[in-house]
DNA sequence: AACACAATTAAACATCGTTCAATATAAAAT
DNA sequence: ATTTTATATTGAACGATGTTTAATTGTGTT
């Protein structure tokens, strides 16, 4: 089967250290899910796609599932990347989140299937979401609690609360729009309602309690 | 030629007809959902539990992908009545949405596999949404809609802008949190955090804009 | 040169969604 | 009644999937 690639016969032991393999297969895992989709990716083809069989794959990774949460760690950090690049030009908290905001809905569309993949996946029962996995999503919150410790309220509020409320926020409407949930669902509604949602919350926030 | 039309049923086995059959393959992938998740539904599954193959099933449905969207119709119709009832006692538009909040994520944590088969699945890029699923969703923000309509601000807001990104946001609270995106989030937390979006969102809503 | 050990493969397994020729059976025609 | 017609249903097959495993192949060590 394992059909040899690039003029070699096979690949042989030292070609490549584990964690090569490794890296290259997550590579070519999120090239796949990047232009195909989640479901279009199968062990076989990244095999293939590095020159080696399923075999080293499960040599190097426990199973698929590990392989997948690798790619969707890549996506966080490139997530993580385009999102605090953006937030660096900004002084009022408010336009801060907007950007973010904004630029959350952007990396959503462009990257559709990577991003997609990233909330499509879920472990099977039992299994735990590795702890070095979440500390991104909890780095990427911080963004949002960043841009919000400087909100001015009349009183203090819990800015890890408001970050995690509302950052579920736009990501809730993201998730809506781009599986076609919502109707006329594209990128520019969908920035309407991430806008709606954000400067309404940060209103009341900022509002005298009753 | 004799074409028959009309009431004329020719079932040729005459245990059940097409309509019943459907059905019975909707209730029976209902079940599998509810009980072990969408991932452990199978065609042949289905078929078994209702006495009959999967031949039987492809010459009711057109493919797996149509049967769940049907048990999902079905989820989603099953939340409507749940939600739509728990908001007949409220007076001020605010305990509404509350209460419909804390119903949908009593819901989504009730009926955890039921819910998720409904946003994990999407159809294979090409095939459109049906639009009588889109109905139901479209039902569903309808009730927030509805509560959102007496609000008094100082001036008109769009309510069918505001019940898509508010609920979009509940939603996207739930998402991360049934899928373990989130830390320590357990029912009550999310409870809080669906506090907090609904809370601010409809004050910044009722606030006079600066 | 021979050995031991790890990396890698090829093949197999069970299961999946889906298709299709063959069969069974009810209704219509004779 | 008997034949004809049409289709509901089956059962087996196909290709692809994730995963496992016995057998090899290559490398480093003695």
């Amino acid at each position: 089967m394992g059909l040899p690639h690039g003029g070699r016969l096979m690949a042989r032991r030292s070609d490549h250290s584990r964690e090569e393999i490794k890296t290259m297969a997550i590579q070519a895992a999120h090239q796949i899910v990047e232009r195909e989709g989640l479901v279009a990716l199968t062990t076989r083809k990244v095999a293939n796609a590095i020159g080696y069989t399923v075999g080293t794959l499960y040599h190097v990774f426990q199973n698929q599932d590990e392989l997948i949460v690798h790619v969707n760690a890549a996506t966080l950090d490139d997530l993580y990347k385009q999102l605090s690049e953006s937030a660096t030009h900004c002084r009022k908290p408010e336009s801060c989140v907007l950007i973010l905001g904004h630029e959350y809905v952007r990396f959503a569309y462009q990257h559709r299937n990577l991003w997609s993949s990233v909330f499509e996946h879920s472990l099977p029962a039992g299994d735990e979401t590795p702890e070095w996995f979440r500390a991104r999503v909890t780095k990427l919150f911080g963004l949002i609690e960043a841009a919000l410790e400087n909100i001015t309220g009349n009183q203090r509020i819990d800015t890890q609360l408001a970050s995690n409320a509302l950052w579920s926020g736009v990501h809730g409407i993201c998730v809506l729009g781009i599986t076609g949930k919502l109707e006329h669902a594209d990128e520019k509604n969908i920035n309407v309602l991430v806008d709606s949602l954000i400067r309404n919350y940060l209103a009341g926030l900022s509002a005298p309690k009753k």
